[in-house]
DNA sequence: CTGTTAGCGCTTTCAA
DNA sequence: TTGAAAGCGCTAACAG
């Protein structure tokens, strides 16, 4: 295991100063005579040169660098947005970290300070903001930390905390469920955990647009299995199901078709999200979109090129399709 | 917008030199009088002190720091996978830069560059090696330029680069699908990208498995949309489809339904990788179950901790579902 | 136990 | 156009 060429050693083989070497391989304005130019090229290429980005990072005073600190990768709808903030970030030519943080916010806290550290540029944080006021009383100060030394942050989820929030209309996402479902006798919601904002505010949306507040409400953990479990715990007559993402939503017609319920014959379902797999279920599943891929890069550009922070909303739609409704 | 805190500025406010800073701030052997500590510990709070980690990682020679290449993040497939790397590396307190790859072996070898200057430690490339010869042979040189500079090296995928390799079995996952559809008269196969060696391997254990080698063979491109175009595209009396993804399986049962057909009554189908939301299809997917989140951690352990590069073979199980199952 | 000092590899004035 | 030299912020000998 031989040493990683640096470029003195380029310089070296070059018979040039490393001054001349860094400004031939390393982006600088100022020119150079083509015969050293042409010397360090070659020394570089045949010594496999790569230069050591930590040493440019701390020498430029900056690094290329943003942070994607989301709940959980393996969950579609955060793979999505993953997916835009790394093509965004491609475009900026910027390398990123990410990291999972599930949904306690002192964990995303950690994180942060952990990129502040490495002097990234941005941070974008996706999910949801909770109701453990203390933990995200510290994260908001992070971020506060972290935008002081000039880094950005760009929250993909609920307002609230002190950065660019890219802002999903949960709540009118909600309430097109809710109007969706006003001619059904009896409905039920499958939440997720109730500390989260978002839920709160998907479910206050679907209140106000059923026009009336008397739903059964389970809880369940925002995966496959949770909305299985759901299917099975909502009263025997219920005639329709708000649930509240789409995975869940995708276990919860599976547990509602082992029970021998019909979709949407018996029960109508609605989900949330409008990840790709959804509609091919059978039937397909009547959801409200998000615009995932996009909101991932719209949060990177919006970290890196605005520099007082906004808030900026998300149209959420729904989609109908053949879970609510018997034509489809 | 204010510099951030550096040791100096720590040392200083408590008072000490900015050795003992360093020794009480980042964890070294040596220790220091706990009066000295408590000044330094309080300085650094106040100052919301975050060590430089380009400084760190330029002093010490090192960086907990691992590259994860792989294909496209929005593909379960991928962010299973994923999910086993972050996992684990949260374990092993390491720091993960990701990037998409795409299908292209020389995108990979730039990013591998990229992730030798930054020294990361490691690197888990995922994927399929491919046919594009001239490509492989330059990410072949540039693995070996990274190991060679004690980096670490792991592949998810076939084996064939200098580099630990975790192997998935797609010869025979593909065989017990085609052993499965022995009975079957007419055969489709929806295979992914030709130049991709998963796909080769798949088809091959697929004959090898049925026996003889007259499928229909339709090539698309291991999206959704693909696999549902496959399905216009397969003659009409086939009764039976391997489709070489889960992803594109998905869409080709929408496809097929589409065009009137009933699974698995008209046409059986299996997929490939067994992700979560193919439980959910109606009639759930047969597939070939591979512990895909297992795979990202394992590669990442294989990765750190063995010197000598391994290929350790990855089982893949064939799972009986309603879509070929005329009884489920 | 604590402080001094010499780097880590690179960029960037400042002179020549 | 080229080179010498002073840092960037931190770690790790080496002395006290």
């Amino acid at each position: 295991m031989t040493r990683q060429p640096t470029l003195q050693d380029v310089a070296q083989a070059a018979g040039v100063s490393i001054a001349t070497a860094s400004r031939v391989l390393n982006g600088s304005a100022r020119r150079v005579g083509p015969e050293l130019r042409a010397r360090v090229l070659d020394a570089a290429r045949r010594l496999h040169y790569t230069a050591n980005a930590q040493a440019q990072a701390l020498a430029r005073g900056g690094n290329p660098l943003v942070g994607l600190l989301l709940h959980d990768i393996a969950d579609p709808y955060f793979s999505l947005i993953a997916a835009g903030v790394l093509t965004a970030a491609a475009e900026y030519e910027m390398r990123v970290v990410i990291a999972n943080t599930g949904t306690d916010p002192d964990v995303a806290t950690t994180h942060l300070a952990a990129l502040r550290g490495q002097r990234a540029r941005a941070a974008i944080l996706v999910g949801s903001r909770t109701t453990a006021e203390a933990g995200e009383a510290r994260l908001a100060d992070e971020i506060e930390q972290f935008t002081a030394v000039g880094g950005r942050a760009a929250c993909v989820g609920q307002p609230g905390l002190p950065a660019h929030t890219l802002c999903p209309d949960n709540t009118g996402g909600g309430a097109a469920v809710g109007r969706h479902f006003r001619g059904r006798a009896s409905v039920a919601v499958v939440a997720g955990p109730a500390r989260l904002q978002t839920v709160r505010d998907r479910l206050h949306g679907f209140r106000a647009g059923l026009g009336r507040r008397e739903e059964f409400l389970v809880e369940a953990d925002f995966s496959r299995d949770g909305g299985y479990r759901a299917a099975q715990a909502i009263p025997a007559g219920t005639t329709a199901a708000f649930v509240m993402s789409d995975v869940m939503a995708t276990g919860f017609c599976t547990g509602l078709r082992d029970r021998g319920l019909r979709i949407p014959e018996d029960v109508w379902v609605a989900g949330f999200g409008d990840v790709p797999s959804v509609r091919d279920l059978s039937p397909p599943l009547t959801t409200v979109r998000l615009p995932l891929v996009e909101m991932g890069a719209r949060a990177l550009t919006l970290a890196l090129t605005e520099d007082q922070p906004q808030t900026i909303g998300v149209p959420a739609e729904l989609v109908v399709r053949g879970s609510t409704d018997p034509t489809g």
